[in-house]
DNA sequence: GTTATTTCTTGCGTGCCACGCAAAGTTGCT
DNA sequence: AGCAACTTTGCGTGGCACGCAAGAAATAAC
């Protein structure tokens, strides 16, 4: 059963809705655009918004929140005989090499936005969410991996742990100045996680 | 400067405000209890309730955030020379000793706190900005205690696996049936992290 | 190809929330 | 007591999330 017209009609908005959502606020801030101005640019009204995303901050962070997901993906796609730890670090590593930016978007918008997610107090909660989408997303496919039972704590405890290197890597690469790489910065994080 | 009248009056509002907030939350769930309500159980205005919290979510969590906080606290407090993954183990496991419940809740209101918070989509957001200030906490204090340069990641990372962990254990122990004791969970999780 | 059905969009109305502002009430210092 | 700093409060505003029902569009059935 391949997407029909309506399917692919959806998901389309759906994308549209949550890039103009990050874009806009990119430029304007997050106070600065209202639900109302992200409707209008995709052309639909406010109230459909509401139908695709239950606040403006799901919009903004939706792209981000997909792209978690498939990292966890991308993990199950490696080879089944690998060592977990090394099957995560490669999976990390490609995953994260150039900035991790979803299709479609400009590179500078999407730092930018990362920037201004975290900088902004009433987005933060929204943020963590995409990182707690990136743990679920790492916590099932190593759990299907290993092939353990539902009772063990293992794979939410390392999907945690990786999702929490990660994120430290991002924070300082979006801070550091001058710019500076993220893949080396994932790596020293997921050093520290295997020296601890 | 001990804090004077002034200030302790403005804590006991502040708690009075918080635990009202989970109380109530618990009794009648999230969206049957009004910021109203909140600030007439405490017999205060509703426009101060926003004066101490910038949200309902925030009210309900901020002896959780507070309890994080200690969390920090209490890794400073051991001895130096200790080891970190020890310290860290001695810490989490006291800390978590009886469920970690703050002074002056009943614990049958902190567990179903606890369920209530995670059951509802609206406070995930709020629940996680708690797990976020535990990591912080024990990054601070990992930070100090091994007097690493503010460019290393290791703080971080550790901080957030530490705190990845457990959240695991808190999550299963709230789910479990028939109930379980916490402590056992978080040694487990932090044996998983350790074995990574 | 027309009709029936499901699904999506839209407008409208409602209730709640967060906060700016300025007036009134407290507390603390001397 | 008197003054300065701070807190509480009421009021008003703008915005958000969502229930509901009517209309429009895509899909399925005949």
């Amino acid at each position: 059963m391949e997407p029909g017209l309506r399917e692919r009609k959806k998901q389309a908005t759906r994308r549209a809705l949550a890039l103009a959502a990050l874009r806009l606020s990119v430029e304007r801030g997050f106070d600065g655009v209202l639900v109302e101005d992200i409707a209008a640019e995709v052309g639909v009204s406010p109230r459909t918004f509401n139908n695709y995303f239950s606040s403006k901050a799901e919009a903004i962070c939706a792209l981000a929140v997909d792209r978690a997901q498939r990292a966890g993906a991308a993990l199950r796609a490696r080879p089944p005989g690998e060592p977990l730890r090394a099957a995560i670090e490669a999976t990390m590593l490609a995953e994260f090499a150039g900035g991790a930016v979803p299709e479609h978007v400009p590179d500078r918008v999407w730092f930018a936005g990362l920037r201004m997610v975290l900088a902004t107090p009433a987005m933060q909660g929204e943020y963590l969410r995409v990182r707690a989408a990136m743990q679920d997303a790492l916590s099932s496919a190593i759990a299907e991996r290993l092939g353990l039972p539902p009772t063990s704590l293992l794979p939410e405890v390392v999907g945690g742990a990786v999702a929490a290197a990660c994120d430290a890597a991002t924070h300082r690469w979006l801070h550091a100045d001058p710019p500076v790489p993220l893949q080396p910065l994932v790596e020293e994080a997921l050093r520290h996680l295997a020296d601890y």
